[in-house]
Order: C-alpha cells, then structure tokens, then sequence
DNA sequence: CATGAATGAGATTTCATTCAT
DNA sequence: AATGAATGAAATCTCATTCAT
C-alpha cells in the first residue's frame, strides 16, 4: 500500500481494463458483452470502467485502436529490394504470416470488425489503413521493381497486391472460425510462397 | 391494407419474416437486432413472429439455414473430369465465384457465422458440411485425377484443397468488410485461374 | 358424421370444456392457466372457447359453479332426528365424509377458493351458502332437538356447529396439501365421531 | 423524498421488498403478482428488486421462509408434563392459537401455500417440517405420558396428533376464507379445549 | 479514485382476446 | 360452430448509465 505501488495500479488500470473488455468482446461480441463482466474480469466494479471510459462504445473503439498491431514497419522489405525482389517478397509473407499467428489480438480483432462492420464502419477504414496499407504499398513496389529488373515477369507490375495477400486472408479467417479444419500454418505458408514465386516468375518456354 | 386471401397471406408469412430477419441480422448482428424491427419491415407486431418461431434464437438459426445456399452441386465437375482436369479446376473456380456473387444471403450470413463464431458453432459446422464440404471433395478428386494423367504435376495431388479455394475466401472477406477497396471480381478471378494453373502445371524446364 | 352424433357433440362440449378447465386450473391456479391448455386438453382450438364463454373470468365462475357438489340433501338427518339425535349426527358426518372423497371435484375447488379468495370472493360465499350452509343448518337443529329431548347435555344446544364439522375442514386441507401425511380417512372419521359423541353426552358424574 | 444515510436504506431493502411481496402475493396470489406493484410498494423500481433477489421465484420463496414463524418453541410443554399432562396440552392449545392469530405473516403464508401446492410443493413440506413437526412431536409425547401415568385414559396414547389439532386447522382455514363467517376466536378454542379434555379422559362410568 | 445502489429504458416473451374465414 | 392468425398489452428480466458517498 505503498504510494508508489497504489500509483502503479492506477497506472496500469486503464490497460487492465482494455485487455478484460478485449476477452469479453471477442468472447461475445460487442452487443452481447456486459460491462459487469468486463469489471468482473479486472476485479473492480462496473462504475470503476466509467472513470477511465465514458461509454461502451468508447470503451470497444479504444480496445480496438490500442490492441491492434502498431503500423507495419515495411522498412526491413525495401531494403532487402535492393538485392532481391523474390527475397523481399518471401520475407514480406514469412513475416505477416510470423505477426499474425503470434498476435493474439490482431486475430480475434479482425473477427470483431468483420462482426461489427455496420455498427463500427471507421474502425475497419482505419485497421485496414495501418495494417494493410503499408504491407499492399511495399508489395506494389516489390512488384514493380522485380519487374523492371527482370526477376519478374513483366505482367507481374500489374497483379493486384492484393491478390498475392488473399491465400493469408482466407487461411485467416478459416483458421478463426473453424480452427480445427484449417491445415498446419507452415505447410500452408510454404504453398503461398511457392504459389508466389511462380506467378511471378518470367514465363520459361522451351 | 387489402386483406386479399387470409390463407395465402399464411402461407406466405414465414418466408416474408426469415427475409425480414436476414436484412435486421445483417445489419446490426445478433444480440443488437430487434425482434421489433424485424415485425415492422415484415409489416406485423412482435405477437406474430412468435405464431411462427418458437424464439429469437430459433429465428436466426432458420434464417441461416433455409436462406444459405442448399448444397454446392459438384456432379458436373466430376463428369467434365473425364476430359481434362485443367479444365475441370477452372470450371470449379468459375462456378464458385459466380454462386458467391450472385447470392446476396450467403455472402452476408458467411459475415454472420464469422461473427457469432461463439454463440452459433454449429451454423458454423453446418455451413462447412453443407458448402464447403462438397466442393473440397472435389478439388481433391481433380487434383488427384491431373496429377495421375500427367495433366497436373505430381505434387499436385498432395495440395491442400484449401489453399486452391484461400483466395476467394480472401477475396470474398474484402469485399464483405470493405467493398470499396476490393477488386473488380473478374479480374481477381483471372488471376486466380492463373495462378492455379501455374501451381499445378508440370515443370517445364528446357 | 351423422347429424346426430354431431349434435351430440356440440351438446357435450361445454361441459368438456369446463371439465378440462377443472384440470387446469386446479393444477395450476387461475393466473398461471392458459386457455391453450384447456383447449388442448379438449382437442379443440382456443377459439372454440369463447364460443361457449364469454372470458377466462367466466370459464374459472362456471366451472366452479358448475362442477362444485350440488345443495348438500340434508333430508335425511332430519327423518332420522325423529328416532335419535345421536344417530343422525354420527350420520351426516359419515355423509360429509363420503361426500368429500368421493367427489374429486369439491376438493379441488376448495382449495381454488382458498387460493383466490381475495379475487373470486362471492365463490366463497356461494359454496358456503349451498354446501355448508344446510349442513351447518342441521347440524343446529340436531342439536337442540337432542339437548330438549335429554339424549344429549343441555350445552349442546349452544356449541357452535362448525366446531362439530372443524376437525373434517381440518383433515380436508392436510390431504389437499400433504396427502402423504394425512393420516388415514376411516380411522379419522372414527376418532372424530368419538370426539362427537363425547362432546355432546350428558355428564355422567359418579 | 427525504436522503437519509444509504447505507442505512440498503440496510433496510431486503426486508421492506420481502414486506411489499409479501402484501400483494397475499392479496393475489403468486401468478397475479406483478413485481411492478411490489416496487411500487417499496418505492422504488422493478429493477431495485433484482438488484436483490434473483427472480420472482426466489423472491417468493424467501418471503415464505423469512416471514414465516420460525420453529415453534416446544419446551414450555414439555417442561410442564412432568406436572400435569392435561395442562401441558392445555397450554400447547392456547399457545398454538395465541400464536396463529397474533401472527399475520404465517395466516396468510398458509393461504399461498394451500393455493400454491403444485407450485411450490418444497416450501409445503418445509412448513410442515419446521412448523406443524415440532408440535405433533410434542403432542404426541403428551399424550403418552398422560396415558401412562393414568391422567388420560389408556387409549389416548393411540390417538393421531393430527386430530388433536384438526379443529384448529379447520377454525384457521375457515377464518382465513371467510374471516365474517368465522366463530369468535375465545369461545372456539373454549370449546376445542373442552373436547380435547373429555377425549383423552379416562372413562368415568358409575 | 472507486463503489455499488438505484434507475429506467428497452428487450424478449406470453397470452387473453378478436375476427375473418 | 369452429378455426387459428394476428394482435397488443403487459409481464419478467437485463443492463448501460448515473451519482451520492
């Protein structure tokens, strides 16, 4: 009961609070979730939550904003570019696939917005825009770059990004719903890279 | 308020209120919809939809099951496989793409279920016996029939049937959440063929 | 389907009614009864209901009305009180009781009484004027008839009647709550006639 | 509208709501009650209530069990047995009337639970357990004593304790269904007593 | 800062009653 | 006479939110 621990407490309450309501979210959903368990969950009472939140939705729309990953950093990418574009393009999925399967968060967060894509429209706008954004920018320049060289094939430029993500996309939500029918995670990542690789490889014609 | 046949109105009643659910489910989720506001869109008070369904939770359970497409039908297929598997594959695709597009109701109650992972599991399962199921069936005969013709590469057979369907699932996801960001479908579905036939073509080294 | 035989029915079918609500009510009180129930017991719709009567209110009256015992036949105790005071009074408690276990009806319908004293008052009164009335009615006469003629102690005349009848009122309700526990009706009624005998007898001093 | 300390008012709540309950499912039984009228009662809202009891089930059931007179105090008679037998059923006599009649709550707690029977059978036998056991118990003791040691006759020792009661129960139940038909409390019970004493009498012939 | 009693609006569900057929 | 679809009022119960302490 010393100052300093009391302090430390008040410190850390907020983000108790955040990781109880992410649980009982994920758990149920946004509507379904009672404040009283969120509390319950952090051990205080249900008014405590309205000291540091002014209502549930605030509460749901802060939770998702600072539990979900931070901006990918895609720096690590565009200097490999320099070497090699199939190298920084293999990375690039290593590395989703790697931050995906280790954030507990981010997963079940996703879950949540395609859940409540009417109720909370910004949220997906601004997830889409810190995560996706930065990964679909380098993979447009990892393209275009792979293609001038000639690594790539010429028409590799023109593939939509988005294409190259959407096996990771699919294994994902699977992986979310039915987790006991989606295949290993590492199998499945070696068939996206090897399905890359030759989409993008320059047509060999005997 | 003509009353025209009381019978035929009867008749008529479940359906209009199942359709009247699936727009109020869609909309705002489950635990958030209003069993008043789906009486008001079918033009009933709340005392009538309990004449039909025993409760809310039977109402959206037969919503996702009589409005969800009936079974994938995947005889033609398996009978175009006796010609040639590539071309089998793509017609698979194609058909795919096409149901998904073109069914307003599952495109939405697949949202659902991702949604109410937790509170509706078996509508999970059932979907994924139901569609799913049959159409991973398939792929698999076709991959294993490519590869024993020498149409496919050997190592097609050992694909994961998933991972040749993962970027629709992708795909189809986007365009749930974000409809605006998502890419035209045609051409999405292009490059997917695309793909598939590289993944599975033989190595043709010089 | 003869015409007959339809009439017949039509005939009967109030009374199935009132015999079914009997059911129901007595199992469940009349705030908790639904007239589904009834009607399903009869194997008619709960409109067919209101075709005989005007509302649950009056169903619950003329059920009651209806399937109570009719004015208790006090005639013969008064033939009998000609020969011997004693013998009519051990006679119309060995009535009272016959009466009371064999009619499945009255004791059910006492205890709705009991139960909805405060919202069906004028019952009440009702089965207290034609059943109790003319018992308690002979029962006096009895009494003073048997105090004049000496056959009984002079203070006889002046016992309240229902203390005559009380340890039968009392011996009702323990089998209408605990059935289990209520000792046995013969051996009762034995005791209770003792009881009787003995009350009333002149003192016999040494 | 006074404010008063709150915590003293949360103090109080349980008791004031059990009160209310206990008023208006007197006054309409179980079913017809509405816990907006027990709110209304207290003062306060529908929702206060449940911030307290669980439902309206367990509402009830408390109400019986902590209104109702708690076990009755059987040491008095059977303290006085070693003097005289006749006195000690005197006594219990005068005790059990004393007490029904200067106790609202269980007068009409019997009443719901007559009428409540198929209901709340648990509470029927919990009454009989705590109430109506400890004082048959005693009777019964008395009885024997008196029986053997010659101040009652021989035979007393076989009569059912219930009998001895019997009046009581039927003066209680008439009372409670038709309070203005019911005898004087005073001369009832003289009665009861005078019967009581010449049953168990040894037989006095000349 | 933290509590938790109280609220009150609103949700689901029930059911007596009506009425067109 | 009988049906049964539809109603709508009302009942139970829930829970986000407030606020005195």
């Amino acid at each position: 009961m010393t100052k300093g621990s009391r302090a430390a407490a008040k410190q850390a309450r907020p983000r108790e609070i955040l990781e109880a309501a992410f649980e009982e979210f994920s758990l149920r959903g946004y509507a379904a979730t009672r404040l009283d368990d969120i509390a319950a969950r952090v051990g205080v009472t249900k008014g405590t939550i309205y000291v540091y939140f002014e209502n549930k939705e605030t509460l749901f729309e802060t939770m998702v904003v600072e539990l979900s990953t931070p901006e990918h950093d895609t720096t690590p990418y565009l200097a490999e570019l320099e070497t090699s574009a199939a190298s920084a393009l293999e990375h690039l999925l290593r590395n989703v696939y790697a931050e995906a399967l280790s954030d507990r968060y981010s997963r079940e967060i996703l879950r949540l917005l395609i859940a409540e894509k009417n109720t909370f429209q910004s949220l997906s706008r601004r997830f889409k825009d810190n995560f996706a954004g930065p990964v679909f920018g380098s993979l447009q320049q990892i393209l275009q770059k792979g293609s001038e060289t000639g690594e790539f094939a010429p028409q590799a430029a023109s593939i939509d990004p988005f294409f190259i993500l959407s096996p990771f996309l699919g294994y994902f939500v699977l992986d979310l719903v039915l987790p006991e029918d989606s295949p290993e995670a590492d199998s499945f990542l070696g068939t996206h890279i090897e399905m890359v690789k030759r989409l993008v490889a320059p047509i060999a014609k005997p």
